[in-house]
DNA sequence: ACAGTGCTGTCAAATTCGTTACAGTGCGGA
DNA sequence: TCCGCACTGTAACGAATTTGACAGCACTGT
């Protein structure tokens, strides 16, 4: 426990300063050289940085009302932590004037976690690479989920349907699968979804399907589906909801942003794409 | 030493993740939980906090290359003093180590920023009332989405059905509107999902709807469908991406907190139907 | 069915770390 | 010069960590 909670080391240190001993000034000095990792060695080597002997480091840590050295680097840490923690999910996001603990407000917190956390846990250079798999139209694109995933992949298709031809979504029922193996080919391209309760008969599709050629993506969660030793590329997510299941929320925006970015690496073909789509979507309305 | 002074941990962990064992990737979960700070305890805390042992951690720091948790630390230690001198690191912290122009990192705060404007744009009171109708098991409920929002609306289909009896999916395709309308009573509860592109045949369904009884909630965007004065609850939603299309990032968030709340709000009801859910599901696999 | 392979945890040895006790050094004043 | 005082380092101890060896376990393929 922090002596003071208020304080931080640094402040402490400096409030200390004037009555410090030269022992200890070094310590300071060698610690402010290099805030706060310095300290968060072991105390061998941080009296060796400073040049002077490790009791000297536990006689600081004392003066500064510390228990002992392991106390003194946890307040450390604990700082450390405080400060690399996002300024993100912070509370003026909130519903305007619903309670904190409501379902709504608790929701959106798990869904900034998830988002936040996700994009650490991602390997942008895995998601461009799916992207340059997209983006090429000699590729055909498979796009499947399991029973819940499948409205996502649904909504992967339905986009870049728009951005590309050769988009299929693989069908929900799995009786369906055996002749839909027959349409993948060498060069193609199949993204899965597959998400907690991993579902065995998908990953014995995927096998399938890659052993006749197909490159497959995975967008799966943290724990991370078996599927994922057959993939070139995994993209794991978190999926965390104060509810009865999974929060398909950060999968979404993968997809989007698959989407995006897929239309921006062939901007030149996909323009004229759109276009044609907007005049037979005009004509369309016209005709009714 | 550090054997490959070019890649950092985090990196090299991505590069591995296809050849990690099961503790093994407890590691790497917990680590980019709180990198890297999570890393910094002894090899005894950090193997608490994955949920694995000791050793482990050991194995794991020998596969990324290590001499031993020393010298893996002192890595992690490495990389976070560079980017704690490095002012230019300190905002890419947050996303990955992707660049902030990157599309995952522009698309995640538009995101962010749709969540936290939905939020105060929301009316928290229609959410609750809304719930109620979901709950209500007298009532039927028929969900409907356009062209894009479809998807968004087979998903709440899908979770509200494990929730409650009597959920039905509007179909996408206008033509068998007509028929459907049949099986559209007095006290049904009919959730739209209408964004920008506006359906102008939505909108006569909707009304179709209505005049046979059925309560209708829409959910729209900022602009707000015309269905809204049809609507007994309207829940106006953000939804702007970097993308040449709409972000249904917050739609979905909305269905998955009104499930999560239908759940909540009739638990006794629903706690016996998701149980008999599971042992159907269980038998299903086991008959496999 | 069954051997083989790979993964994981338990245990204990070896090492390192944190801490205490104590002796030495330097400085100022009598 | 000698004493007292404050500060510092050395040395030794106990505690904690790190690491290697081993055995149990699940899973794979024959």
């Amino acid at each position: 426990m922090p002596p003071q909670r208020s304080a931080t080391v640094a402040e402490r240190l400096r409030e200390k300063s004037g009555e410090l001993t030269a022992a200890e000034r070094k310590l300071m000095v060698a610690l402010f050289a290099n805030y706060p990792m310095a300290g968060l060695v072991s105390i061998t080597e941080f009296a060796r940085v400073a040049a002077v002997s490790t009791p000297s480091v536990l006689r600081l840590a004392k003066k500064l009302g510390f228990a002992g050295f392991p106390s003194f680097q946890e307040e450390l840490r604990a700082e450390l932590s405080a400060q690399l923690q996002n300024p993100i999910a912070k509370h003026d996001r909130w519903a305007a004037d619903a309670p904190d603990t409501h379902i709504l407000n608790r929701f959106a917190s798990a869904a900034m976690e998830n988002l936040s956390g996700s994009l650490k846990l991602l390997d942008h250079r895995a998601f461009d690479a799916t992207v340059t798999l997209l983006a090429d139209r000699k590729r055909k694109v498979h796009v499947g989920g399991g029973r819940i995933t499948h409205a996502i992949a649904s909504y992967l298709v339905t986009h870049l349907q728009m951005a590309r031809p050769g988009v299929s979504l693989i069908p929900a029922a799995p009786s369906f699968w055996p002749q839909y193996l027959l349409d993948i080919g060498k060069p193609d391209v199949m993204v899965i979804f597959d998400i907690r309760r991993y579902d065995a008969r998908m990953l014995e599709f995927a096998a399938s399907a890659q052993e006749r050629g197909a490159r497959i993506v995975l967008i799966t969660d943290q724990w991370i589906s078996p599927i994922a030793r057959l993939a070139v590329h995994t993209l794991p997510l978190r999926i965390e909801a104060p509810s009865s299941w999974d929060s398909n929320i950060v999968p979404l925006f993968v997809a989007e942003a698959l989407v995006a970015a897929t239309v921006n690496a062939a901007w030149r073909d996909t323009e004229a794409r759109i276009n044609a789509l907007e005049g037979l979507a005009d004509a369309g309305r016209r005709n009714r």
